[in-house]
Formats: structure tokens, sequence, C-alpha cells
DNA sequence: GTAAAAGCTGACACTGATGTCAGATTCAAG
DNA sequence: CTTGAATCTGACATCAGTGTCAGCTTTTAC
């Protein structure tokens, strides 16, 4: 599929979709006239490129990391690094301090609107 | 105190500390020479900051909300008007959905982990 | 064959909190 | 008084993903 129904079909801003692929995260076949084509994979490979990103990974990693990856076809098609893996353990629990911190700012909101909302 | 030791207190850099000022998120009272001088309660306001932007929300919507919120000396000094009200719980249901969001993340990167491991 | 729609590359702008540096001033201690 | 540490203001830089525009080429539909 072309660009802009990748765009459409995943709400991600061709921008965005070639920015990926300049970094090495998402790859496209070539029109003889140099138009990309992206495979139905894309859809969820960007998606998934999107969770990352929204769980606060570089791009750097995440190219690192895609390749690891249970792909929708088949197996990985590289091996974590023992490296890699302390990286990602790494953001797993960077994330999971993130999650703890959220649920607290959560709750202070919640006791502002609650206060508020008693008025 | 001053900004030096409010800042090793609630590790924010001293930089922080002025812009938090410059966005009308933290008072500060001046000596006669025109340096800062905080009250003990900035400590935890400092701190309350910090959390309030680790949740996502901007300097604008927190400048908004820190007036409407139980100050640890007495009440709040301010009443959240229905549209704050209305943009705080928008923050609270995107919260909501970034703490999902990452749960989901987490639980890649974890399936990553495993496979790796297992190896 | 032609025209409109879609795609291409490359470059520059933006956001928003923070880092950093320079030069001047103030504070605290001897 | 003096000196060194701390603070002041103001300006510019950074990050990283995304927006946007220009100028050109390809594709698609008639």
């Amino acid at each position: 599929m072309r660009i802009g129904e990748l765009a459409r079909r995943t709400n991600v801003s061709e921008r965005s979709l070639r920015y990926y692929e300049a970094q090495g995260l998402l790859a496209a076949d070539r029109t003889p006239g140099g138009h990309r084509d992206y495979p139905e994979r894309a859809v969820d490979r960007v998606v998934l490129i999107q969770e990352l990103f929204a769980a606060g990974l570089h791009s750097t990693k995440i190219a690192q990391l895609l390749p690891c990856m249970r792909d929708s076809d088949g197996g990985p098609s590289a091996v974590a690094t023992p490296r890699l893996v302390a990286d990602l353990t790494a953001e797993r629990d960077r994330i999971d301090r993130t999650i703890a911190d959220l649920v607290r700012s959560r709750d202070t909101l919640d006791e502002v609107i609650q206060v508020a909302e008693g008025t």
C-alpha cells in the first residue's frame, strides 16, 4: 500500500512515516518511480512503533528492539544481545516508575476535582 | 531558604526553579539584595510541580491548578472554575489512557526480554 | 495525452522544559 | 575590607519527533 493509505489507517502522518524509515524503523519497497510501497504488516508495525514512542523509548532503542521481536510472519530475525536486554530491562523499570508516578498524579488531580465539585 | 538549598533538597536544578517562578508556579520573597528567599513549604510545592510535569501537564495548566489546591498551611486560595474542572478531568482521563498504554508497552518489552533470556 | 491527485526530497520551524555560559551583584565569613 | 561562594539576569543551545512549505516527479483517471 502507499504511504497515504498507511497514514490514514494508522492515524500517523506521512511525515512521521518517512521519519520512521529514515530512522530504520520501517522498511518499504519502492515502485519503479520511487514511491514507497508498504506490505500489509506495516500497519501493525507502525502501531507498535507508536506504542513504544509513547512509552518513552527513543528511535535508536526501538531500532535495536524491533528485529528481536516475534514478527507477525515468523520468528525474530535477530537475537537480543545481553547489552540490549539490560537496556530494555532498564526501560521496563523506568516505565514501571512512570506508571507509579502517573497513578499518584492522577490521584492528586482527582482530589482537586472532587474538592471543586463539592463546592 | 535560598535557591541553592531548595535545589539540593528537591533535586531540581536552580535553572528550573527560576523557570517555575517565571511561569508563576513558585513564588519567593526577595532579600534586600534581590536574592530569592523560599519558605519551607516551597519544598513540597516543587515536588508537586515535578509530579504534575511528569504527568504531562503544561506549566500553564499547573499555574491554574495550584491555587485551587489545599495548601499545607490552609485551604485553597482560589476555587476551580467549571472550565478548569473540565480541563483537569480531561487531563485525568488522558493520564488514565497513558497508564493503559504504558502497561501494554511494558508487557511488550517483557515479552522481548523473556524471549531473549530464554535463548 | 492531459490534468488532478499523490508522492518524493530537502530544508526550516516549533515545542517546552532544561542545560549552560557570561558578566555583574550580593552574601557570609575571616 | 576583602575574598570566595552563592545568586542574579539574560541569552542561546538542546532534544526528538512532528508540522509545514517549496519545487519537482510519478501515478491515476478520464
